[in-house]
DNA sequence: TGTACATCAGTGAACGCGCGTTCACTGATGTAC
DNA sequence: TGTACATCAGTGAACGCGCGTTCACTGATGTAC
């Protein structure tokens, strides 16, 4: 309605646009943010990007393509958060504390990641294997672990330190990823969505006490 | 192409169909069965029912008030087949070990039930809350309870047999659930996902023990 | 037991929608000479 | 430094699809007399 159109969407004035593979990258996080996989329509994601919807065939082949690349980069951040939670633990009483603390920090972080970025999260777990294997290409700036392998760190960190027994350590990846996921899923889809943030990291703490009780 | 159309769809001789409203829940079912809340598409539906797409709406007031149905239909499942591993216990040494045979049960027929049912168990959990408090309807010989009130009855048995000390009861339920609800999704969407049955089965097992030790 | 009539379950046709994908094109860019 | 040309990123138009939902209808059923 505004006589410019005020310019809003992406207008290039090159016909070119440039870096077009990246943008539709972007957009598709962006609307994978808000609405998860679903959300990540070839049409929208090129609309998002403000081009035209055949364009997306240059640089990928279909649909599912690109989404397995949104869903990939959504690993990625899952990763980085759990990574950042552990940058950003106090310094630890002896090698145990720290351990452990990087343990927990594992969860909260995957946690934390699937309280803020609820649509992201559901993102990152919607190419069923990806969570466990590296990605192809690396994220901007991320050790390139994924979360499994940061996961399965912290514990070998456990067992190093004796907290873990050894004879305990074989599947105990799963043990700890079903409890911190399922509250995920509780959380974001459940009976436990829209519990204030605050109760919902009580509940995190919990589920994490009861996994290093009961792993 | 045969000469008959062979009749595989139930052809009806009367112009009333008589029985509707169930015809579309079960045809729902099936569909949920296979492919899960978003294959229960009301045109699927109906043309499984043998009957023109709006006909639903003489029954329902849109796709989605027949999806909340089905999925209550398939929260019913969940409980039924809970209670089910319950019955089939066999008689326990005591009532301590009455207890813990209980509320293992709760856990092993819901990952039973996820791991056989796949679809019909991501159409139980989809409308958010259901799983906590009790459908209108109840769906034909069950308890009537919902999956949730039979944990927390578990719950309370191990409680009452001082297996679990009163102090942890609270909030028990979303730690036990988290754990082998996570477990069910990493098993149907997850990495998890192909495993045999048995494996499967021990998986179970062992997440099932954790939350004992850890709860 | 028989007839008139209201009810309302299911029909038939159509709508507008957004989707993924295809095709032939055009024109800016960068390279070779 | 200047020109000719091949490349190929993005355009424009169109396709066929299945979806949920609406409308006016029709005719079997069950009730009232």
């Amino acid at each position: 309605m505004a006589a410019t159109e005020s310019g809003k969407k992406p207008k290039r004035d090159t016909y070119r646009h440039g870096d077009l593979r990246n943008a539709l990258i972007r957009a598709g996080l962006e609307l994978a943010r808000t609405g998860g996989p679903e959300a990540v329509v070839l049409r929208a994601v090129t609309r998002e990007a403000g081009v035209v919807p055949n364009a997306a065939y240059r640089h990928f082949a279909d649909r599912a393509a690109l989404l397995h690349v949104v869903s990939q980069a959504a690993i990625a951040q899952v990763a980085r958060t759990m990574e950042a939670e552990q940058a950003a633990l106090p310094p630890a009483a002896d090698t145990t504390a720290a351990a452990r603390a990087r343990f927990r920090a594992v969860g909260t972080g995957y946690l934390r990641f699937a309280q803020e970025e609820p649509g992201l999260f559901r993102t990152a777990f919607h190419v069923p294997g990806d969570m466990t294997h590296a990605a192809d290409d690396d994220a901007a700036g991320s050790s390139g672990k994924t979360p499994f392998e940061l996961l399965g760190a912290a514990l070998d960190g456990l067992v190093e330190t004796g907290i873990l027994p050894e004879d305990r350590r074989p599947g105990a990846e799963f043990l700890a990823w079903s409890a911190v996921h399922g509250l995920a899923v509780l959380l974001i889809d459940g009976p436990l969505r829209g519990l204030h943030p605050a109760q919902a990291h009580d509940a995190g703490q919990h589920v994490i006490d009861m996994i290093e009780r009961g792993i």
